[in-house]
RNA sequence: GCGCCACUAGCUCAACGGCAGAGCAGCGGACUCUUAAUCCGUUGGUUGAAGGUUCAAAUCCUUCGUGGCGCACCA
């Protein structure tokens, strides 16, 4: 074999080969197949949608000139003529009529177009004898000659490894994945529209952090070379946001991403995209209400209806929705009161119930993990859980030692500083939100943050770590305040009834596609102790792989 | 990280120890109202990779790669 400069993708089969042919014959004709500026005048979706009722008489008696652009997704040659269509952003597509009797010598140029390519086309509207729609072309250009195939018309393109991959392809030849993403689209905007109508204002604060905070989260690692400084890819926007409420933003938010180094599942992605709003002056209270507010305008303004199938069940956003405490819910769910507030009773309860506990848990990580497993999966209605013990919320204000706070409705537990105000909103078993009254009492900040560095030192390697700065901006003065952050690509899941976060995300992250072969020879070449001598024998034909530079 | 499953033509899939196939796409031909166009003819494969078992491997075994699902991990 010898060297090459092809790509490491085949891109020499018969099939590219044939169309590259036809390349050069577009080029033999003189026809400019890469060409540029082409203005259509319209789109596919504006003329089917405004002619497609139109009766044939009408359109011949005032002829409807008209132009598009987009790509050939099917073409039906016959001798003299040929049907296709053509599809464009406009998410539709438009029959065009190609015949030599108008076209002349150009229409030779027809038999040198594939499925795939994208042209432009103009001509007159009219109606077939089947009543469709379609464009009689009167000139034509090739825009840009595709070179390789598209997936079959009638199958599509199955494969997932290949849709996520080549995302390009997904999007050409499966209208609902369009759809999917164009809705996730009209979600975000919804949500801007909503917190900016409240005055919200929309600010970006760094993705790179010299301290990982506002998350209980493994960080990715990364590098500065000028500044010789280690930073993190943010976990979290928290922090950054409630310094601006210290600056005198009272209501701020941000839609951008988060990233978190863990293990990869259809509801995890490394890097998602989280929304992160704070009020001053109001606390959680007022963020259940908002949030039922905020999540039912998003789900109308995007599907247009509160009720809606997730994965076979029905799901009723209708407000309002219900409201249990952590507590009454464990006790809901039959965990024993005694057992609360007792580590080692704690521990063994779980233990006893199957639940998963390794030795290094701290007391209020057993306790998340009970709740994990004996409560969320019960919640696939909307429901809020309100009243976290303060040790699953360091950053999060404590519940006020008298009933005074508002909102008692669903506070059963008032009286108890060792719970925080504070609510994690489920739907399908599912967090959606979470929220919660800030603390901005910096002294309390700092202590929590020093209790975490104790968890961080027992080997909790995702304990919030200690940031001074921001106890430094809570001494300022920091106003009352309640967040909320809440998880786009999971609400965009639960709208879209997606089963997968890969399938609200354009290009999910997945491993490289094919090890460069440097990668692959220096591999082989790694010295393997243990390794049998079978597989030493691949290193053999070594002398006959292309030498790699 | 662990377990199970998958990987065959450009795409969608058969063949499951005995000659690697179909449909669509492509290519050649016919065809001026088709729309999964039709009709005739036809090309296309290192069966994800490497080893092994066997007279014979897409098929059985091992290792590896990638993906999916589940588990673990996961404010």
């Amino acid at each position: 074999m010898e060297e090459t400069n092809e790509l490491h993708y085949d891109s020499s089969n018969e099939l590219i080969e044939q169309r590259k042919r036809k390349l050069r014959e577009l080029r033999d004709l003189g026809a400019a197949p890469y060409d540029d500026n082409f203005v259509a005048g319209n789109y596919a979706g504006e003329l089917v949608s405004a002619y497609g009722d139109f009766e044939e008489s009408r359109l011949t008696a005032s002829p409807v000139e008209c132009s598009v652009a987009g790509r050939l997704v099917a073409f039906r040659g016959f001798g003299k003529a040929a049907f296709a269509h053509v599809q464009d952003s406009s998410d539709k597509r438009i029959q065009i009529y190609f015949s030599k009797e108008i076209l002349g010598a150009h229409y030779l140029l027809t038999k040198k177009l594939d499925v795939g390519d994208i042209i432009g086309v103009w001509g007159k509207l009219f109606k077939t004898r089947t009543g469709e729609l379609t464009i009689e072309v009167t000139g034509f250009k090739v825009l840009s000659k595709s070179l390789r195939p598209l997936p079959e018309k009638w199958h599509g393109l199955k494969d997932v490894e290949v849709r996520y991959r080549q995302r390009y392809v997904d999007l050409i030849v499966n209208p609902e994945v369009r759809k999917t993403f164009a809705l996730r689209s009209r979600i975000t905007k919804a949500i801007r529209d909503f917190l900016e109508n409240r005055g919200y204002i929309e600010v970006e604060t760094p993705m790179m952090h010299p301290i990982p905070g506002g998350a209980a989260a493994k960080p990715f690692k990364t590098f500065h070379n000028a500044l010789n400084l280690e930073l993190f890819l943010r976990i979290a926007p928290e922090l950054y946001l409630k310094r601006l409420l210290v600056g005198g933003y009272d209501r701020v938010f941000e839609i951008n991403r988060n990233f978190r180094n863990e293990g990869i599942s259809t509801k995890h992605n490394p890097e998602f995209t989280m929304l992160e709003f704070y009020t001053a002056y109001r606390d959680y209270n007022f963020l259940m209400d908002f949030t039922e507010e905020l999540i039912c305008y998003v789900a109308n303004q995007s599907i247009g209806t509160l009720k809606f199938e997730y994965g076979g069940q029905a799901i009723d956003l209708t407000p309002p929705w219900k409201r249990i405490t952590f507590f009454g819910a464990l006790k809901e769910a039959g965990v024993p009161d005694d057992i609360v507030g007792d580590g080692a009773k704690l521990v063994k309860w779980a233990q006893d119930n199957k639940i998963d506990v390794t030795q290094s848990a701290t007391y209020s990580k057993v306790l998340d993990e009970i709740f994990k497993e004996k409560i969320e999966p019960g919640f696939i209605q909307p429901t809020f859980v309100v009243d976290y013990p303060v040790e699953l919320s360091p950053l999060a204000k404590r519940k006020k030692a008298t009933g005074a706070g508002a909102g008692a409705g669903a506070n059963s537990d008032v009286n108890a500083p060792e719970l925080v105000d504070r609510f994690e909103l489920f739907i399908t078993s599912r967090e959606i939100a979470n929220a919660f009254s800030e603390l901005n009492d910096p002294i309390d900040q700092k202590e929590r943050f020093l209790a975490q560095l104790q968890d961080k030192e027992r080997g909790d390697e995702e304990a919030h770590a200690m940031d001074e700065d921001f106890v430094r901006a809570l001494e300022y003065g920091m106003p009352p305040a309640a967040g909320e952050g809440i998880g786009i690509d999971r609400l965009v899941m639960l709208l879209t009834n997606s089963q997968s976060i890969r399938d609200v995300i354009l290009f999910p992250q997945l491993k490289p596609e094919q090890q460069k072969p440097e990668q692959l020879k220096q591999e082989q070449q790694k010295p393997e102790l243990q390794k049998p001598q079978s597989q030493q024998k691949q290193q053999k034909p070594e002398s006959q792989k292309p030498e790699l530079h």
